[in-house]
DNA sequence: TCCGTTGGGTTACGCGCAGTAGGTTACGTA
DNA sequence: TACGTAACCTACTGCGCGTAACCCAACGGA
């Protein structure tokens, strides 16, 4: 270590001297930024560090991505790009829409599945801070869904209980984001915003399943 | 401005000198912090200047809040409390899951209304960061959203284009949120994820309404 | 062969903010 | 009136950020 005086150049795929094409050099900036996003958040990276692992001095990146914000969407938009490629490929040659929305839905978890976090950086929402913090955040989120969910179990109390869950993060996640969209469109009245959020509310919970009958009470325990 | 040397007490609250009881410039910081917290984001946010506005020197904060974080979720935990309050408020008296859904998503959105940043600040999730990046986050969200749209509109050609849009905004929503959840509770199977996943997307799907016929397409225009 | 130019890179500086250690002053109470 | 404690401050250390100013290898004419 102690990297001093250029003594030893550790050439960076395979050119001479510390001195790197552009394109190479940003490529090698954005693998490296995005690992490094990921392992601290948004908030807790930093800059030296990016620049102490890519042997690097820091104007460097002011020079590629003009600001600590810019390289942060940069980072966002490949993975972002990558993501959404295969989502969409996977959903647009569907015969119909049921299989568009199955292969479409398979395909996203899917992508959550292989690499969680890279997935959170992007559509994850919450890695834009600190891993603590973030959790503590979820809990708050969560303590509402709970709530949904109790309520959801009064008007349904034989429903599958994971369905139950499952259909009020999917209803919170929705108005959320329908939330943030009508900030952006405020010309949309509200009534008609209501109505948009009940048809995907209401549908979806006259489709909960029932619980299976639990046929395992009362039997012998297996050994 | 500049004050100096404790020179003019600026009574806080009806107290004097700047001393005031615990509990009482708790509420005070939050108030101060709430605010500088919707005005700068999370990133931007700062002690110093929390400090500054509130006539207080930073030690203060810490002895208080112990952190930046712990500052920040105490923001979000009493905002959180008093929109889920009246949220749970209105659906939980209801006589049926109809009017649950349709008073709980109008006590939502009427929240947004009233006060659409301080909402954003906990439920929005974007406020975490600056307003610029908010905006080109939402945008590259929006990208994706788009292209589900698209697809969606390729199977319902007919549909209300407004009610697509809003469709495409919760499901991606909701899958969010549903990734989320799935990553706090890794042991459900992915096929069941999407199950649970599919129900929602698809019968919200189905529901969609039809645009209108468009009565004004070659009548005579108002004037 | 020398010389300008350009592209990749560096050193160094000033700033502001985060936390913390240790001291100070007002207030309640015996 | 003397003491403990609750509220608050000054001051210090340290770090990361963003920028200005400079460096030097390579390349392509003339």
């Amino acid at each position: 270590m102690a990297v001093s005086k250029r003594s030893a150049p550790e050439r960076v795929g395979g050119f001479k001297h510390g001195r790197v094409p552009r394109a190479v050099r940003e490529q090698q900036l954005l693998e490296l930024a995005e690992r490094l996003f990921i392992e601290s958040g948004y908030g807790a990276f930093s800059i030296e560090d990016l620049c102490r692992e890519a042997g690097v001095s820091r104007p460097i990146i002011y020079d590629h991505f003009g600001s600590r914000d810019g390289l942060y969407l940069a980072c966002l938009r490949r993975v972002r790009a990558e993501f959404e490629n295969t989502l969409i490929n996977a959903a647009r040659d569907a015969p119909d829409a049921e299989a568009a929305i199955r292969q479409g839905a398979d395909a996203f978890f899917t992508i959550i599945e292989r690499d969680p976090r890279r997935w959170s950086l992007v559509y994850g929402g919450l890695s834009e801070l600190g891993g603590t913090l973030a959790d503590q955040i979820y809990e708050l989120r969560t303590d509402t869904i709970d709530r949904i969910s109790a309520i959801t179990t009064r008007f349904a109390p034989h429903a599958d209980r994971e369905a139950v869950t499952a259909h009020a993060h999917a209803v919170s996640g929705a108005g959320e984001q329908m939330g943030r969209w009508w900030l952006h469109n405020p010309d949309i009245p509200r009534e008609r915003i209501v109505d948009h959020f009940c048809t995907f509310a209401r549908m979806s919970f006259l489709q909960l399943p029932m619980a299976e009958p639990d046929l395992t009470a009362g039997s012998v325990p297996a050994s």
